[in-house]
DNA sequence: GTTAGCATTCCAGGTATGAGAGTGCTAATC
DNA sequence: GATTAGCACTCTCATACCTGGAATGCTAAC
């Protein structure tokens, strides 16, 4: 019963596989459950309904279709989505009506944060589904240069840029004086630009071991910056970029699970854990998760369309298309691609 | 027919009073239109079914209560629950339950956008509802500091902080050399610390237009920082936060009205007009605003319980709660005013 | 002024019923 | 042997219909 999985003509024959793209092709376009019938129609080889009948029949077996009730139509299962898409050639180009849009959304952005803002919201625009985009802070990424302010009695603003563009600001509960500030910040401008912010809190850690005795007055303030989280451009202070989840409604009929989704879409960690688990800076190009149930059981039937957003070959960040199973791959593939891709291009331009 | 709105008893006798509460209440804990049997059994005068059919259905001709149809009991309008709020004491104390969920969340904010941050999450928490926060950049803000820093070849970071602890960075595109931003920092710092942000802009701007000809190599630099936005910290770059918008799912039935709820929530222009048209400086505590369709008509039914927030007498921000006309007003009042005192008490401590 | 009683209205929920769509199987056909 | 026509069967969905329950408004009695 399991193992039918090899069909008499190979595992996959050219027929099934045309008549499963058309089965997941008309389920996207209409949501309903698709019968043998309809597919007969738009076939342009005339078959008979009770031809594909018996490959409906025997795709079902496979595990890649299924019905919803005895006498309904067909729909595909995740695995089927997995197919299709895994056969969708990826030469398709990106439409001009859609680069376009990208192109003045983007247009004379200059950093991460904001680039990855607009994104959200272009690609949930085009994708009309969830577009997400978030900036790791990157404990990988370069250190540019930090700044620190008094700002009153016990308030100090810490500001802190990393090579790649990424400015975190942070006001701290301390009390320096401004003298002391500069010079913590001279010492952290000349002896660590250039280093990861990683290394450099290694480091830096290291070195406050180290000099523990001889401390003066330098390693003093810079050691309460540090405890304080002034170097910290990391996990812990992420930049999140979450929109369009109200292109939810439509899909998800079931309000108790749409209420659980939406609710899912706010807590920010948990979108960042999401990515973080399908998304690195080794893959090529645009990557398609199908069925997220396994990182969020209330993303049960949700697709993740997503790619690592890179300047050189350093990863910045993620940017993603969250939305049901029933969407339009290609086209959401072909816009996130390229706004990998200018991302690189923008970011890289002026450095 | 219309003015009947002055009963044989004065223009709302005790009575009706106390009925119209009870169906307000009632409504609000069941959802389901209230009919006399059910309140004559809940009132502790023992009045009977029939009376209080009289009391309703003058209440129903003064556009009080209305009927979802004939045989069903009743549900307030718009306006009676406007009367009930009304009505409603201001005496009552934030339960420490709440109280403690707050202080926790509130705990060792020390800038505006934190708080604001945590505030719509902490507000939608209590509420159960949307938890709205702003921070309105502020042209009345005053200047506290204002910092360059030159990222690359051809762009500059811009830091700007206002005495009430908003920062602001962006990234703009200029190719000035590190002196010459040192040197517009420094000239800025030292003429407009303590200036508002709206009359530094103005004055700003007669020195420019006065000193056309006889520019240094300073104004200059002063002039391109500005042009590029550096010193704009107002209604352009806000803050908004929005949190809680799943709960929503719950009071909307039609699905169409949900989408365009949740997304006029996404578009932050709008949450910064809706708070801006309702909540102002001068206002004493909490405002209740009942039926926003005027400012927004997807947000019918729809009720805005809001407070300025504010430091010394400055307004620095708003927050709310948006919800259903069936919500607990007192409840979320109480925390909404509570919220807007502490927001003063915290920001100022430290000024 | 208040209340009991009653006819009336309307909805919610349950049960038939029939049309429609699709399937699987068998036997005939190419 | 693959393909197809035909047919009995299954299941859903929409419609119509019925009934019980919950309120109401009105009238007459208290």
């Amino acid at each position: 019963m399991a193992e039918i999985r090899c069909m008499p003509s190979g595992p996959m024959g050219e027929r099934e596989r045309e008549i499963l793209t058309a089965v997941v092709e008309t389920f996207i376009a209409t949501g309903e459950p698709v019968g043998s019938r309809t597919l007969a129609r738009s076939n342009r080889e005339g078959l008979s309904p009770a031809t594909i009948r018996n490959v409906m029949s025997d795709l079902s077996e496979a595990g890649l279709l299924e019905q919803p009730h005895t006498s309904a139509g067909r729909i595909p299962t995740a695995e089927a989505y997995r197919y299709y898409v895994e056969q969708l050639t990826g030469t398709a180009h990106i439409s001009s009506q859609d680069q376009n849009i990208i192109q003045d959304s983007l247009q004379g952005v200059s950093d991460v944060q904001e680039f990855m803002e607009r994104t959200s919201h272009v690609l949930s625009l085009i994708s009309r589904n969830v577009g997400v985009a978030i900036a790791v802070g990157g404990s990988k990424n370069a250190l540019e240069h930090v700044y620190f302010q008094r700002l009153g009695d016990q308030k100090v603003l810490a500001v802190l840029v990393t090579k790649s563009g990424v400015v975190r600001d942070r006001v701290l509960r301390l009390d320096l004086s401004q003298q002391n500030l500069d010079a913590a910040a001279r010492f952290i401008n000349e002896n660590f630009r250039g280093w990861t912010m990683e290394s450099m809190r290694t480091e830096l850690e290291r070195r406050l071991e180290q000099e523990r005795s001889e401390y003066d007055n330098l390693m003093r303030s810079v050691e309460q910056l540090y405890r304080q989280g002034a170097l910290a451009a990391d996990e812990t202070t992420q930049a999140v970029y979450v929109e369009g989840a109200a292109n939810l409604v439509t899909g998800e009929k079931d309000r108790q699970r749409l209420q659980e989704l939406l609710k899912t879409l706010e807590e920010k960690q948990r979108i960042v854990d999401l990515l973080g688990a399908y998304l690195d800076v080794k893959q090529e190009a645009v990557r398609v998760v199908i069925g997220l149930d396994q990182a969020l059981p209330s993303m049960r039937n949700l697709v993740l369309i997503g790619a690592p957003a890179r300047v050189g070959g350093e990863m910045m960040g993620s940017l993603a298309v969250i939305g049901p199973t029933r969407m339009d791959y290609q086209h959401t593939m072909t816009a996130v691609s390229y706004i990998a891709r200018l991302f690189d291009q923008i970011l890289n331009e002026s450095e």
